[in-house]
DNA sequence: TAAAAACCCATGATATCCCATTATAATATA
DNA sequence: TATATTATAATGGGATATCATGGGTTTTTA
């Protein structure tokens, strides 16, 4: 029952909004962010993108699917190893009362952020980056956008995919 | 009923942390690690891991899910064999008021651990490193990300993965 | 009766909690 | 439509609790 509630109401982590990290590596994480993650009851996780220079953030129960994943695969396999070292690189946050959070140092490292976060929702996840990389990234994007158009998306089969001009 | 919430909010060992093993063979067992073990009532397992040099920590739950195992397989068959040895070479912890625990020696020598640990995450279960072999095990992981790239996840299948590049 | 394990308490560093203040957005009022 | 009012969000800083660690003392047990 509850099942085909979650399937229906999806959360989502949308708009991008920059906020300041302290002495103290504390920054808000946006209140629209913090109200969908009370939604699901789901604590916040951050680890390190796979793809990008920058932090993720995405509920614990997505993350479960991730770990459930896992437990698929033969656990000699490079799809293994990948998986587990994100796991590695992830961390369950708490809130203060002020809905904030510590970045652990690992992941300003990672990500190069010191005083300042863009926090970029993408959905099922959201992005932290700093704001020079996130200026690179954006640059990068409206480059494709120019160059190769809007890509297609094919939203009734949740896939997407493929500039038009690669077809 | 119980299981019902279980499902929910499942426990996860995240994050990597490295911890001081003193003359007496004890660590401090990282407190998130505790919270959870706490969570589900469950005593700490320690054993041998079967695919790396280093030490496998988890709950007893998920132990008895390798006892399971062991049921379904043909008693003399090699993997029966492999998974009985596993078992006895399993130790269950107590933690002192510290949340430490003593490694027992052979897990120490098994794992090649001598004064520093490496607490590392990999969701339903932990690892324990000497920092020399984790580096190594981290960089393979690094480099197989770099090479294949992300693995793909298939979330809506619950299932998972394999590079792009293996397609 | 030694050696090891369990138990106890102490400490510095760090994270967590709490309250106050400033900023921003949302609404109402003239 | 500009301005005042209110609510909500973001930030700052200090008090408190927790964590990782060290070392000592008592209790096992081999």
């Amino acid at each position: 029952m509850l099942k085909f509630t979650k399937d229906l109401i999806r959360i989502m982590f949308l708009s991008t909004s920059h906020n300041k990290i302290d002495l103290k590596c504390r920054v808000s994480i946006p209140a629209s962010y913090r109200i969908n993650l009370e939604k699901e009851i789901s604590p916040l996780i951050l680890f390190k993108s796979l793809q990008f220079k920058c932090i993720e953030g995405t509920t614990a129960n997505r993350m479960q699917q991730y770990i459930d994943a896992i437990d698929e695969l033969n656990a000699l396999s490079d799809e293994a190893a990948v998986l587990r070292m994100m796991m590695a690189d992830a961390f369950e946050m708490k809130f203060d009362s002020g809905g904030r959070v510590i970045i652990p140092e690992t992941l300003m490292d990672f990500s190069g952020l010191t005083d300042k976060a863009v926090f970029m929702g993408i959905g099922e996840s959201f992005y932290i980056w700093s704001p020079s990389e996130y200026k690179v990234q954006y640059n990068y994007s409206q480059q494709i956008l120019k160059e190769k158009g809007p890509p297609k998306l094919i939203l009734n089969k949740n896939k997407l995919l493929k500039h038009v001009s690669d077809e």
